[in-house]
DNA sequence: TGACATTAAACAAACGTTTAATTAACTTTG
DNA sequence: CAAAGTTAATTAAACGTTTGTTTAATGTCA
């Protein structure tokens, strides 16, 4: 029977594994990397996730969001301008907290192989983008956003927040933050929602 | 001595090695397969890059460009709108043009490892980024352009660029383009264009 | 002949994975 | 309740491959 201890241990290993992958990619990370890293026995990776690559595809998979859980947030606001500002509210968030994730994502997404883990991944970012697009489209028919180019806002939007979260030395030196640690806190986190506010409320003329 | 057709090879290895390098990174990729697909002996690389490592700082370095190229190409332009929407072309222009090239620079600074490396190409992006800002602030201070966060701006032009052509897969499944081959034709960027072109001036409330 | 180009083969090191033995934790039994 | 039995957890060592690189021999062309 598997303990709550075992399940523990597993949980500091998909930690430390995605820390390691998310840094410096898959096959950059060696399993006696990752083993050390967690302070555990080489082999027991092996035993507990069966091979490298499913320990990936686990570190992937448990923490792919369905678009049910944006739905279901974005149903509480009454007009679309605040589902808007929600959904960006929910985007920087989800990319502050786990920006080691989508350092993982987007480079999946950036070698288009055809595996299995990328075809999953890629069908879940399909579905909260359609979701996504399907906010700004319905607020355009009800009048309440300028029509625009639904397509390209909504990628728009996730760049913005990605060329943020996935580029860490890069914006603190553009942003003049010393500490990367800094970079992150709310602060930072208030200025890029109040930058993407004002541009879409230009963009999709919102009164 | 070198002779043209020598160099001619060495051309030939770098662009074998510069796509196989943006398609699955540095570490995913073998020498057995750059000489493969190169269809050179194994050794050839080491005789004529050294090493491995070598081989990459050539790929990642023959293609920086410096921004004294946006300097003297802007100059040409006399309004600050003008100077903004020619910036808008070259992003675009170069990202498509060396997409494959983008993706090492970005996989580079992902993962913020301080390397000679890494301390180069963060060093390049930064002198375009403050070209690019400095001209956004000109632009305000001649009031051509609203007062925004600037940094900002530019950040989202860049991750706007980058976000399209550094996820090929997603990019074609959301805009519904049947071939990937396709996504990077002149339509495609100009519908990138005028997107980036509206958005902007209702950003900076020009004229 | 001499300098460069190219090759097949070999190198040690590192890789992911497996093995077989041992320890720890828990259940069953006398 | 303690001893025996059973299963799960953990270990060090070894496995066969693959890695990047080097070597020493051969080919090419002026």
């Amino acid at each position: 029977m598997q303990t709550s201890k075992t399940q523990d241990k597993r949980d500091d290993i998909l930690d430390v594994a995605e820390k390691l992958f998310a840094e410096q990619g898959f096959e950059a990370i060696s399993v006696r990397e990752i083993s050390k890293a967690a302070d555990i026995n080489i082999a027991m990776v092996s035993y507990y996730f069966g091979s490298k690559e499913k320990l990936y595809e686990e570190v992937v998979n448990r923490k792919l969001i369905s678009s049910d859980m944006l739905r279901s947030h974005l149903d509480k606001f009454p007009t679309y301008k605040e589902k808007l500002f929600a959904l960006i509210d929910i985007y920087i968030e989800k990319f502050f907290e786990r920006r080691m994730f989508q350092n993982i994502i987007f480079r999946e997404m950036a070698m288009n192989q055809r595996t299995a883990m990328a075809e999953k991944i890629t069908a879940q970012i399909h579905q909260n983008f359609m979701f996504s697009a399907d906010i700004i489209q319905k607020g355009i028919k009800l009048k309440e956003f300028k029509k625009v180019d639904v397509e390209m806002t909504v990628m728009s939007i996730i760049g913005i927040v990605r060329m943020y979260t996935t580029s860490g030395t890069m914006a603190c030196k553009i942003l003049e933050i010393a500490d990367e640690a800094d970079a992150f806190d709310q602060k930072h986190k208030n200025r890029l929602r109040k930058h993407l506010r004002e541009l879409l409320t230009n963009h999709l003329d919102i009164k």
